[in-house]
DNA sequence: CAAGAGATCATCT
DNA sequence: GATGATCTCTTGA
């Protein structure tokens, strides 16, 4: 049920893809759960990838991209959201998939408040939402994803349809800004709004 | 519906 | 001292 280290040490392409349909669990407080299905992810891989924060070299905050699969990468953006992501590939080499957007499924009136009262499907439609409504934060950088307050596991939903469309937010990133590296479910309401969703497969 | 501004700070130069 | 893997609110067509 609980995905396990092996599921992450792949090619990221195939780890993002297969992340969508999957459940993010935050067990709070001891005993409550909050969840969600996973259904928007990106793709950020290696140096070469000028999106990808490892681009910049291997520093104390990009460490962790290039250490054990199956590890959260949180850090925060703008001063104000963080971004939940999972390394990826073998020990190494630095990559990881950004979770963009969950639909809720347990704890939803703990997400909404969290939200500041925000529902709907507008709970975790973006990863600075979905950190937000899962009270995670930094203190969960470097912990392994099959631990025992966060994880992703496996509710047998199956895949949904999936499409594919450049990345969000990085325009600056060159020849890699139109990488079709995000992938999201097609029938879901849950997703980032966005003109991307227009595009694409 | 689309576009723009502002909030706010860890990280790196 | 500059820069974001964002979000929300406001403005205007």
């Amino acid at each position: 049920m609980k995905i396990p280290a092996a599921f992450y040490d792949r090619p990221t392409l195939d780890v993002a893809r297969d992340l969508i349909g999957k459940v993010l669990v935050h067990r709070y407080r001891r005993r409550r759960i909050a969840s969600g299905m996973i259904v928007e992810t990106e793709a950020y891989i290696g140096a070469e990838d000028r999106a990808c924060h490892a681009a910049k070299g291997r520093t104390g905050r990009t460490r962790v991209l290039f250490g054990r699969p199956g590890t959260a990468y949180v850090y925060l953006i703008y001063g104000m959201y963080h971004c939940l992501n999972a390394v990826t590939e073998a020990e190494g080499f630095p990559a990881a998939v950004l979770i963009r957007a969950v639909r809720p499924i347990d704890g939803i009136a703990w997400m909404q408040a969290n939200r500041g009262g925000v529902g709907g499907t507008g709970i975790a439609s973006g990863p600075g939402k979905l950190c937000q409504a899962f009270e995670i934060s930094r203190a969960f950088n470097e912990a392994s994803l099959d631990g025992d307050r966060l994880w992703v596991e496996d509710r047998g939903l199956g895949c949904p349809p999936i499409r594919s469309s450049p990345r969000i937010g990085v325009d600056y990133a060159g020849e890699y800004r139109d990488k079709p590296w995000r992938f999201f479910a097609a029938d879901s309401d849950h997703v980032t709004r966005h003109r991307f969703n227009r595009l694409g497969n």
